[in-house]
DNA sequence: ACCCTTACGACATCTGAACC
DNA sequence: GGTTCAGATGTCGTAAGGGT
């Protein structure tokens, strides 16, 4: 069973989320010392909040040093050791003994020369690597509890749009359109008459970008018959299919050009063939970027695996999160009305 | 029934700034 | 300059769980 002890991506995407940790820290109730913009927690604060014993603690430095530093673990010497030391006898006066006093009553670490300090993400990384501790149960599931609250709440239950709420969606897909445009147009002008061929040529632009045609990415998503495949995708990877669609309705008047009569839709895919050869390279890095942008998101905010990309998924940043989440994340409906108002100030002049 | 692994605690030894 | 003490590291024992 994959669950937070041993999936680094899991626990990434619980701490990169940045509304969700702020959550946690405020529901939780256990104060850290404030120091340098962030609450810490001594090795033996955390040791004994989850109720280990600190040597397990240390084993897990051990064994995930990278990853606990990236989280925020850090080991105090020399001057800012000093500094911290001074905040901490400071907190004592203001009545916070319990948490940076040891059994004999005596401020922890005084005459160290070092000190593992933890901010309050690496403390949730702790309770996600223990494996035996209840307490560290206890609080995985409270974490797991608040991210999905928090989701719901800033969502309304709903993910299947989440690709909609960063800034860069509405242009990106107004471009879209027009290059879809370019796109038909060259179909309609240089295929014969075929039934299938707007859908099929477009499949093929999708699989060669994340390598699932329309119908397997429905699927993926649990999209209702009626709604847009386009609509749920994000701005890069409709950036993405714009370039493609501009790109081929070019290389496909250029080939009609040669030709000087229309193409049969089985031709046509053997261009596109010939198409998607000669620009792999310039694709490349793009596609490579697309994927595992849409593979890791639709991993973490929609829940949904895309087979195909597996190996493309790893953590969203949490930029990201801030971009789907944050305070500048919009509702579609918002989105658009400020955009109405740019065009609008732009008519006017 | 047996062996192996994993997770953890207990204990021991060494290190090196800070303090006197 | 010796003492102090948290931290780093190593070793061993054990309980639980899984596989054969």
């Amino acid at each position: 069973m994959k669950d937070l002890t041993n999936s680094h991506i899991d626990r990434k995407n619980v701490l990169n989320n940045n509304a969700a940790v702020k959550e946690i820290y405020d529901q939780l109730g256990f104060t850290g010392i404030f120091f340098e913009n962030k609450y810490r927690y001594t090795l033996n604060q955390v040791a004994k909040f989850y109720e280990v014993d600190v040597r397990t603690i240390k084993r897990l430095l051990e064994d995930n040093g990278e990853e606990l530093k990236t989280s925020g673990y850090e080991l105090f010497t020399g001057a800012k050791l000093k500094l911290f030391k001074e905040v901490v006898s400071q907190q004592r006066d203001i009545d916070v003994p319990l948490l940076i006093q040891d059994d004999e009553n005596e401020v922890v670490g005084v005459k160290s020369n070092k000190i593992s300090v933890f901010n309050f993400k690496a403390l949730l990384n702790i309770g996600m690597l223990l494996q035996t501790s209840e307490k560290a149960k206890e609080v995985r599931a409270f974490m797991l509890n608040v991210v999905i609250d928090v989701l719901n709440k800033k969502l309304g239950g709903s993910t299947k749009f989440i690709n909609q709420r960063e800034e860069e969606f509405v242009p990106a897909a107004i471009r879209e359109i027009s290059y879809r445009k370019e796109f038909t147009n060259a179909i309609d002008l240089y295929i014969t008459n075929n039934k299938f061929k707007y859908g099929q040529l477009t499949d093929k632009i999708y699989k060669s970008i994340f390598k699932e045609n329309a119908k397997e990415y429905r699927k993926v998503l649990d999209l209702k018959s009626k709604e847009s495949v386009r609509a749920t995708m994000y701005s890069e990877v409709l950036d993405l299919i714009s370039s493609y669609e501009n790109g081929f309705a070019e290389f496909l008047k250029d080939q009609f050009e040669q030709n000087q009569r229309q193409f049969t839709l089985s031709e046509a895919h053997e261009i596109f063939s010939n198409f998607e050869k000669l620009t792999n390279k310039i694709y490349e890095p793009l596609r490579e970027k697309a994927r595992s942008l849409m593979a890791s998101r639709d991993m973490a905010f929609r829940d949904a695996l895309h087979e195909k990309l597996k190996d493309y998924v790893s953590t969203v940043s949490p930029e990201d999160f801030d971009k789907f989440l944050g305070e500048k994340s919009q509702a579609l409906e918002e989105r658009l009305k400020e955009n109405i108002d740019v065009f609008k100030r732009l008519k006017d002049r």
